[in-house]
DNA sequence: ACGCGCGTACTGGCTAGACCACTAGTCCAC
DNA sequence: GTGGACTAGTGGTCTAGCCAGTACGCGCGT
């Protein structure tokens, strides 16, 4: 008689799972219940250790796993805290932000951006702009990658200056409507050849502004740079409806 | 002889770093020395304990928060294994965006978004904002989690009333930030009671004009609430240096 | 020569207990 | 009202021990 096959009858295959994943998953759960709100502590690592019925090490591993996982706060002396969890909020779609949208937010921070970059701006950032102006300049248009990296380069390394790092965000958010197709596709219709000439001496007029520290100056060639490309768009936008 | 002002020489406040953080911290920074190679096995925990001069318990703390950060897999009977680490995008990543900055770019934008929303809105937009500031208040204080969500719902709800998309998606972003432990910190410390309740009101205000269809209102409003927002921030900052 | 079982040394997993530093509250003296 | 002492509780770290699993070497049987 041959041995039984052993693919005839599948076994799961059993892997064994840490104790303090176990207590922490259990707590978890139980967080997520309400049986310990937002705010409050849990048991004690010496209370909890008796109420599951293992040794107080486990529960103190489990406790590591929570906090690394930012769910509970470890506070000496005090006990365990349950912290608050980011609520995770639909984001709207990337193509939902449509490029007269984007470039309406544009307008509305980017000449504030360049304002303060005038006055926050060091060395370092000029040439980080250098750097990407001349980037932009390798590019032979607007589609080519050069000159498109050159282009945003350019407009985040303003925000860097300005000091505000939330600034940086924001521009680097509406950045990346850029890249949708989308916008692209808005891009290839209304841009003129010569736009991406006049982008570049714009930009020029902003760098310039910004290494003369005149921040008025960097406001209104931002703002002027920038309405220029919406004036581009909402001109050309009649003709695709 | 007076006591000596306590503003007068501030001394940072001291925070101990769990032995388990520093433990693995330093092995972080070991991997992306290249001293552990991904793959390779980390020396014993009896081991690493006699090298590092700890016990072996911290020894595991630390394994257990490199495990749960997902940096190495412990493998039991055989070792510690360095996992490869997700390459992140080449994204540029903003330094912190403290409580100010964050504040200071809303007062930027949200008054702005506020005159839109008065605009472009709709009733479906007006009840929203009115959950949003019925749900702020059922919180009893700015700690509570449906205080902070109304919060930040009321802004979002304006920021959807103004039509544009890549308005939303910037005050998401920024409210992102305040659940972040040091805006928390921030506001424990430096709001006063009477900053919820006034906040209510200042929302109730803004509200209103925005059901007028007030733009002007609605953005005056709105930077006199965020503005008494800041001045709580600037004016007790210095009490804490 | 090859395969299997056993023993050994090693690994991590978990328990138990001890002691320490810090926190918070209470009480008392000044 | 303030400061100090005391108490009871919290988490933080350590030591020691034992167990289960892994890997390897060796000896023995086929």
């Amino acid at each position: 008689m041959s041995p039984p096959d052993p693919s005839a009858a599948r076994l799961p295959v059993i892997e064994p799972v840490r104790l303090y994943r176990q207590i922490a998953t259990l707590l978890t759960e139980r967080i997520a219940q309400g049986l310990f709100p937002v705010g409050s502590f849990l048991p004690a690592e010496r209370a909890l250790a008796g109420q599951l019925g293992v040794s107080r090490t486990s529960v103190r591993e489990a406790m590591i796993a929570l906090e690394v996982a930012g769910k509970v706060t470890i506070r000496p002396g005090h006990g365990v805290q349950i912290l608050p969890q980011v609520q995770e909020f639909p984001l709207p779609v990337p193509g939902d932000v449509g490029p007269i949208q984007a470039m309406e937010a544009r307008r509305l921070i980017e000449p504030r951006i360049a304002a303060k970059a005038a006055t926050n701006r060091s060395e370092a950032h000029l040439e980080a702009m250098q750097r990407a102006m001349a980037l932009q300049a390798q590019g032979d248009t607007p589609k080519d990658r050069t000159y498109r990296q050159g282009d945003r380069g350019f407009h985040l390394e303003i925000a860097r200056a300005s000091g505000n790092a939330a600034y940086e965000i924001m521009v680097q958010k509406l950045w990346d409507y850029r890249d949708t197709p989308l916008f692209e596709r808005f891009e290839s219709l209304l841009m003129k050849p010569e736009r991406a000439a006049d982008t570049q001496a714009e930009h020029a007029e902003i760098f310039d502004a910004i290494a003369q520290r005149d921040s008025a100056r960097a406001a209104k060639t931002m703002q002027h740079h920038i309405d220029a490309v919406l004036a581009a768009f909402v001109a050309g936008k009649t003709d695709i409806g």
